[in-house]
DNA sequence: CTGTTAGCGCGTTCAC
DNA sequence: GTGAACGCGCTAACAG
């Protein structure tokens, strides 16, 4: 007859024997009422006994903003780095009693409005910068927690969580501590992946400068041996010649790493190589490749951190990424 | 005065000259109301010029069941193919109003029912396999649809989409076909994706019974060189000695890719080594890996097709996973 | 003090 | 074509 997870709070208020209100009271602390804790136990006790949890519809409803936190997933090939935030942050926004929704980033911003009016939900994550306008008509729909994880044009850049700028930095400071003093940039050619492309070369970049060295070399090198072999040739052909590569990714210097067993080079001797993500794969190249790690546990935690402040609208607490970016030295560079 | 994202069915009513319930029937295109065209395009137009678009709290409190899709994430690392997977499935289940959500699927079920019975979800999708007491309380939420993608007990194993059968029976079918009769199955160390390396195996044994060739000789290979070096060992030492390895995944084909190269042993001639997942980075390995490689779209879209067929009670539609799953031959075996 | 009543939020659907 | 009730939790106003 009780039809399962049909229990409302009119079930537990009866079987407590009180009011729906005081039932809402109770579960929810709220603060200025004056419940004697026997009442409380109560109420509570029938909750658990029950297996009762309130509807988020409803109370969506009359909150005018969910639990969900929308999630809007960039157009480009989602590899392990952004896999393990996925989940540390599902994980990590569980524990706070929000739900992560996942959505394409379509090109246009309508249909992600279109969502966020029918959800409503309670924190915005993008990868890419949400614009201005854009921004305001969220606020209208229970005005979200809005973050933005990477960069987007400089001097725009209020709080942004995956600066990129110590990767690049942890790149070179890398290489020109083992005595390379001509760097090259090993640049992607997929066009989906510039929003993280361009900050991590300006990273690059603004470390050299900071280190009085030359500015990088920068060759497109497609995820192709020949195209990575072409590359190669063009840095060594230079005068001086660039004897060690930041790489976009670990792929990238996969790439570059066969091309130069192809050309019979030897690294780190004939080139220094050093990657960006530690893909498990990065262990496993020949010789074993240096990269930067992000650790994306810490980086959901910090995201999440930012989140709950905006929500109470706290101040966003003001923790360097630097913690969550490290060096992992293996055998390329 | 006009909050924007305040827009609601009695705006739209009051605009377009009617009833809030009338504004319900021409959006919804309910059955069996009779309701003029001209009145229809009234509401229509009041609909867009205006920009509304029903809450979804308030639709979910009165259908009992929301547009969301629960998706339990395996806790286990998300590589390229389940990234790539959760995209497409994100982009596919947009396309029919569908939304998804990911939560980590936590060892005890508890968690998961407590959510589904917040957010009384459409449909909810699992890696593995969903128990039926599990199921039956789901029943309870507004019977949300539920998919599992990976075959659980065998014998129990209903619609299952990733059946991994046929990936085993590619990697033995390209190994037999060029040559080799003494097979070896490189095993995963990490106990987090035995749900995968299970059934992967068993359709590498599968094939062998089929082929008429031994079982395969499985060998635990962690993603580290050294220990991959001691599998080759064994591998080589055995009589007849295995000439060819299927692997679990490409990153353990890696591995053995690096220590048959410190060993100086040749690929393939010495040892043949045939990955799975076709990983961005099987391209660039030295040699190029051969592997095997799922298209993950068309794999969304057959779930998204089960589903709609199960949330409009009609039969699945029996498509067989195949077309899916495709040999990339490069030049590792 | 302790707790209740009543109405809101918004789309859906039955009965007229 | 419409009025009205419903689904469920929250909270301002109010009573024992």
């Amino acid at each position: 007859m009780t039809e399962p997870g049909r229990i409302t709070s009119t079930d537990v208020a009866s079987a407590a024997g009180v009011s729906r209100a005081t039932v809402s009271y109770v579960l929810n602390d709220t603060p200025g009422q004056k419940i004697p804790e026997t009442t409380r136990q109560r109420v509570r006790e029938a909750a658990t006994r029950l297996g009762y949890s309130p509807s988020s519809a409803a109370r969506t409803l009359r909150r005018g903003r969910s639990d969900l936190v929308l999630y809007l997933l960039p157009d480009l090939p989602i590899g392990p780095t952004v896999g393990d935030l996925l989940g540390h942050l599902t994980t990590g926004l569980a524990q706070h009693g929000l739900t992560l929704v996942v959505h394409p980033a379509s090109r246009d911003a309508e249909s992600m409005i279109e969502l966020a009016r029918a959800i409503r939900p309670a924190a915005v994550l993008t990868f890419t910068a949400v614009d201005e306008p854009t921004r305001d008509r969220l606020r209208g729909f229970g005005d979200p927690a809005v973050l933005s994880l990477l960069p987007g044009d400089p001097g725009n850049s209020r709080e942004t969580v995956l600066s990129q700028g110590n990767t690049g930095r942890l790149q070179v400071q890398h290489l020109a501590d083992t005595g390379h003093q001509q760097l090259g940039y090993a640049w992607p050619d997929d066009p989906r992946v510039l929003p993280f492309a361009r900050p991590r070369l300006a990273g690059v970049q603004q470390a050299c400068r900071d280190l009085g060295l030359d500015p990088p070399s920068v060759q497109e090198v497609p995820l192709d041996v020949a195209a990575a072999v072409t590359a190669i040739r063009a840095w060594r052909a230079a005068t001086p010649a660039i004897t060690g590569v930041c790489c976009y990714n670990d792929e990238t210097a996969m790439a570059l790493i066969a091309a130069a067993t192809h050309l019979g080079l030897r690294i780190p001797d004939d080139l220094a190589i050093i990657g960006v993500d530690d893909n498990p794969a990065a262990a496993l190249t020949v010789p074993p490749l240096t990269t930067i790690r992000t650790d994306t546990r810490i980086f959901a935690e910090l995201c999440i951190a930012i989140l709950l402040a905006q929500l109470n609208r706290q101040p966003p607490p003001r923790i360097l990424d630097s913690t969550a970016v490290r060096l992992i030295i293996r055998q390329s560079a």
